[in-house]
DNA sequence: CCCCTTCTGGACCTGCCGGTCCATTCTGCC
DNA sequence: GGCAGAATGGACCGGCAGGTCCAGAAGGGG
């Protein structure tokens, strides 16, 4: 029963696709199947045939999907933050990536919708918190063997607020449309992290 | 026309407070009007009487009223941080707010409906958190008046920065269920301004 | 070439929910 | 007490979007 060929998949995969822009395009409680359906080329059964749990079973695949986009965009400074300049090119790139993207984050507008009921939406963000968290303190540990990072500091601590302000940044860039404070709270955070003892 | 009565504004008032409640149980998207008709007592053309914008103009009535307790909750010591101590105190309370709550954030919650979308429930949240930092911003300039932190600060940076903080620490609160990075990201903040120079 | 499984198309159904309407009751004022 | 305007009750509607179903095409092992 499980049993999917390479046709399958690939439709399977355009759907998520699919779905991804149409979120992006015009927001997930804009977003009917019958939209998907219709950017996709696709008929409703296989919609239902690829995703038997309906809407909810694809916007989850379609958070899946944006959730592993948002750490392979910062790749490959954020898993290798092992000199200040990494530490900044990484910065720059993060900026970067949400001034392209616009004022529009996708995973966040998925979660909103599916997130804080559903158990399955909350792992996937939650896994995503917990993988660029933990790179962050990685590179804090890496920097403190290096003698760049005073002892003192705690890499889990430092990495849970500048991930804190980089998720609020990155809020209050879809409120207001400016990036001040995304950059404000990285410099602040790496400064912090420069000057300790 | 637009004249009402005493009666009339308190059950406006009870219908915001109602539909405010009912978000909060049940999140925006699973609230229905007529949800917010069997809470409040009220009848279908009572909403329409008083929101004849329909559900829209009720979640921007919604949101105003969400907004304006987030800031209030956090006086009287958002307004006079002019010690360390307001300051601790300030943290506590915000923290502490948080923890109440629970893993509900009813203002970003109805943002994330309406929010991208109406320039209206925009101007909402975005004069909310222009006040919220300006208020952070003040207790910066006070404290370097005082001489507590080092001129070299800007405090519009280290405002938008502490804002950003807060901000995510909520957000993750409500993906994780933990306060850690709104702990963190305040006290990394408060940390960094007390060791400026 | 045959048969079984997967894949696709699209008509159809159905419940729900925002929104409309009018009749009725209440309120305040002269 | 009567009348104008506000407030209320609740029946009704219309469309839309999620979900179902079945018939048929494609594909791929034997």
């Amino acid at each position: 029963m499980g049993a999917v060929t390479a046709k399958g998949a690939a439709t399977r995969q355009r759907i998520v696709e699919g779905a991804a822009a149409a979120i992006r395009d015009i927001g997930v409680m804009d977003t009917t199947l019958d939209d998907v359906r219709a950017r996709t080329a696709t008929s409703k059964s296989q919609l239902f045939h690829y995703f038997p749990g309906g809407k909810e079973e694809l916007l989850l695949a379609v958070a899946r999907f944006e959730a592993d986009r948002v750490l392979s965009d910062q790749q490959p400074y954020l898993g290798d933050l092992t000199s200040w300049a990494s530490w900044q090119a990484w910065r720059d790139q993060v900026v970067d990536r949400y001034r392209r993207q616009g004022r529009q984050c996708p995973l966040n507008v998925v979660m909103s919708q599916v997130g804080h009921s559903t158990p399955g939406a909350q792992a996937v963000v939650t896994e995503l918190m917990r993988r660029w968290e933990s790179e962050i303190a990685a590179g804090v540990r890496h920097m403190q063997a290096a003698g760049e990072i005073g002892p003192a500091v705690q890499p889990e601590e430092a990495a849970a607020a500048l991930l804190a302000g980089i998720q609020g940044g990155v809020l209050l860039h879809l409120s207001t449309g400016r990036l001040t404070h995304l950059e404000a709270a990285l410099d602040m955070g790496i400064r912090h992290l420069r000057g300790s003892p």
